[in-house]
DNA sequence: GCACTTACGAGAGCAGTGCTCACATTACAG
DNA sequence: CTGTAATGTGAGCACTGCTCTCGTAAGTGC
């Protein structure tokens, strides 16, 4: 395997992936033809397996990289704000979901839409999607190590706490449980927002969606944050 | 048409839609096959098109049929509330969602899922799918006239309160600002925590996620309905 | 009760899909 | 320079949604 091969296989590999978004956006997930790859390629439809074993393991590969660039997004907008400031960092963080979310809406689905029926996510994708849920613990510590503490607390049952501890044992990171709560919240409540607005559920109740977002994002920055 | 065809038609009808539902549990809404649906029902595939006109009028008349029995649902839950506990009514409103989500996980991913490729929700879906939205809106107005004020507030922007402006035209309800961004936060993380959990982002985190997902609404409901 | 219309189901057919397989070609390695 | 492994081909299988024609059966007006 000199580099003449190898580069070609991966020029290739790319191109196919490349038109495989295409399509996604244009006509959906379900929608994705490797036939019609092929043909935009001017190449047998049968030559994509020489690259891809099956068109689940293409969409697999796509949403595998589209983690990976969502994490990377986020930590990046996280990154370039001051480490102290907690606020800004949530700011940071939650706008860049959102504008990746707009600007990649077909890989937003592909992610956090209905999962392809039968389709069981293969352990390759659990470290890319833990890489975004990484940046927000870490600002949650930072906020707990900063004396920070939930505006709104609830009082937690037994069987909740039973399970924050669980979570707290996964991410070895020592989070009391109102920052756990606050932060899944926050985390649910961002996520259900870009959705709605994504998949169409408040387009008819808003013209400029993006300064109600600010706004929901600076509120549940507030409840998450609290005074420090 | 008298009595026996349109008996006859009723039942075909209600059995096609049985076995779709069926179909889209099992393997999905993407791989709903009419041709499936004529085998099981050892009818030509073609009979079928005597029903519904396609595929995606299929899909529509089930998402109509699912916001229904979601709306039913809800407001049934809210019903059974006396009108001035508000803390039991959105209790039991954000119950009988996740249980109606994860007793009917399809028809949820069908409504609140990644929108079919180059489906075009018709005109049809707009009013059932604000039955459920409705019961919220009425939780917001009766806590508003009791004297209910959310207990966090940002100070909103200028975008952002003729966006809410545009919101409480639309709704004939006049609810403040603060009520609007409280009730979208609560209704974000609602279904943004339903989403998480269905759709298989949290399962590897809880085994009990009914006892977070109480201790999550209760936090909302704090948050919203605050000090009466 | 009879003729007419309408509803319904059958089955062939079109264009598309994912995927497989035997076969040729071509680039690389020893 | 020869053997091998990677790559592309094109036919083919079994499937899909959907259309069209055609025969039959059910309901309707007179």
């Amino acid at each position: 395997m000199t580099g003449i091969r190898a580069k070609a296989r991966l020029e290739t590999t790319t191109e196919i992936k490349r038109l495989a978004r295409e399509q996604i956006a244009s006509k959906g997930a379900a929608n994705l033809s490797l036939r019609e790859i092929a043909r935009e390629m001017g190449v047998a439809s049968s030559a994509l397996y020489r690259y891809f074993a099956s068109r689940d393991q293409l969409l697999t590969v796509l949403i595998i990289e589209s983690y990976d660039d969502i994490g990377g997004m986020v930590e990046r907008a996280d990154a370039n704000c001051s480490r102290d400031d907690l606020v800004g960092r949530w700011r940071a963080v939650s706008q860049s979901l959102r504008t990746w979310a707009i600007t990649n809406p077909s890989d937003y689905g592909l992610i956090f839409g209905t999962p392809v029926p039968g389709y069981e996510a293969p352990t390759d994708t659990i470290a890319p999607a833990l890489r975004y849920t990484n940046v927000l613990l870490h600002l949650l510590a930072d906020a707990q190590a900063a004396g920070c503490k939930p505006l709104i607390t609830v009082p937690t049952t037994k069987g909740v706490s039973r399970e924050y501890k669980r979570v707290r044992a996964n991410l070895e990171i020592k989070l009391t449980d109102e920052m756990i709560l606050a932060g899944l919240a926050a985390w649910a409540a961002l996520f259900g927002a870009i959705s709605f607005e994504l998949f169409g559920h408040v387009d008819t109740v808003f013209t400029d969606p993006e300064a109600h977002f600010r706004a929901l994002t600076d509120m549940l920055g507030t409840q998450m944050l609290g005074m420090k």
